[in-house]
DNA sequence: AAATTTACTGAACACTGTTTAGTAATGTCA
DNA sequence: TGACATTACTAAACAGTGTTCAGTAAATTT
């Protein structure tokens, strides 16, 4: 049966394209300014063929945040080999905010974008999520249960760090730094990170 | 000169119903799902006729921005009144999180929409948003001042705190708190907040 | 009363997401 | 090999979008 396996394989890589194609253009233009007509044009295909791939434009979303949680974990769970608790959330927030930085679309796509949440895309990258945050949790409590704090609140703990992270990223992300010079943003980011280390370690 | 008057009387009121039910209209729907068609259609005229008040769909944003940013400083400002500096940053860092609550569509039109930034509109929009930050900073500054913090870089205080209370607002604006049973939120907003405050007096 | 200015609109243009009917090529099987 | 079925794709259409412009009817000025 190798026809099929090569349809099949076709049928991905085409899948593919236009996930590729998509993401480039949601990059450069974001979500609303990209039409299913500018994807279809990026790969040489009628508008009507992308139908064949995805249900709605809404599904390529889902299948890109998907797309985008994967990186996301990859960028973060090489800290799981830290055995220091304190040392493995630290480098944890690091690289957190250092995904956000890096790959501010993927971010946006994750957590700012206004998206509607139903699809079984969907739903496997929410379980996904999940799951990174799980590890956020534990290596808070583990933090607590290596007394690197003294309050025992895990999940108010990591919430507060968490919007911290999140705040600095997307305040980025979405250009609402204009007050703070260009070249200052990166330092003052980073000074932030650093103060708040320096609070929690008081936590 | 009674006429050009109540003319000019007339040409405000309706810019202000064209606003208005762009407003309502935005904050049921969001900016993208609202068309120009839709507010005419609210306010009873034609489409065409909207664009004599307003070169087009993003100057109404701008002006909705400025409003919003109105709508902002009138809920934080009152706190100038309160003289000891470290109450009135509690206080003023309170009501930021109550108006992001409580105006998830004006804080969205403000923080957290990609915007350009470009109309006279918005110039005016941006200016108020600033002294209001430029008040947020000298409250943190008069804190330093006043021995409430040991560090002395008011910049990085500052912005830390923002960084916390902008996390906060837009992570329960744009729904990812899903994690969190929803009746557990509020009280999770509310005791990571008592949180910081806590953190921030080691500063 | 005539001329001008004002406030408004219908209809069009080029775009959008999406559906449908149809085509041309490929794969299956007698 | 020839007939049938499936696959992969598309042109064209529908109803929606932001926006423009020629035209109209009413209000105001002369």
């Amino acid at each position: 049966m190798s026809i099929s396996e090569r349809k099949e394989r076709e049928k991905k890589e085409m899948r593919q394209a236009i996930l590729d194609a998509a993401l480039n253009l949601f990059r450069e233009k974001g979500y609303d300014a990209v039409s299913i007509r500018n994807i279809a044009e990026a790969i040489e295909y009628s508008p009507a063929t992308i139908y064949l791939y995805f249900k709605d434009k809404n599904e390529i979303f889902f299948a890109l945040q998907y797309e985008a949680a994967a990186v996301k974990r990859d960028h973060l769970l090489p800290v799981a080999q830290i055995e220091d608790p304190w040392q493995r959330l630290t480098e944890f927030g690091r690289r957190y905010i250092d995904f956000g930085m890096k790959h501010p679309g993927l971010y946006d796509l994750l957590f700012i974008i206004r998206a509607p949440m139903e699809s079984v895309e969907n739903q496997e990258c929410w379980l996904l999520g999940m799951s990174v945050h799980k590890f956020f949790e534990d290596t808070v409590q583990a933090c607590i249960d290596a007394r690197y704090f003294k309050s025992t609140d895990a999940k108010t703990i990591a919430y507060t760090l968490w919007c911290h992270a999140h705040g600095l990223v997307s305040l980025f992300v979405r250009d609402r730094m204009r007050m703070y010079p260009p070249e200052e943003r990166g330092e003052l980011a980073r000074k932030s990170f650093a103060m708040l280390l320096k609070m929690a370690e008081t936590l």
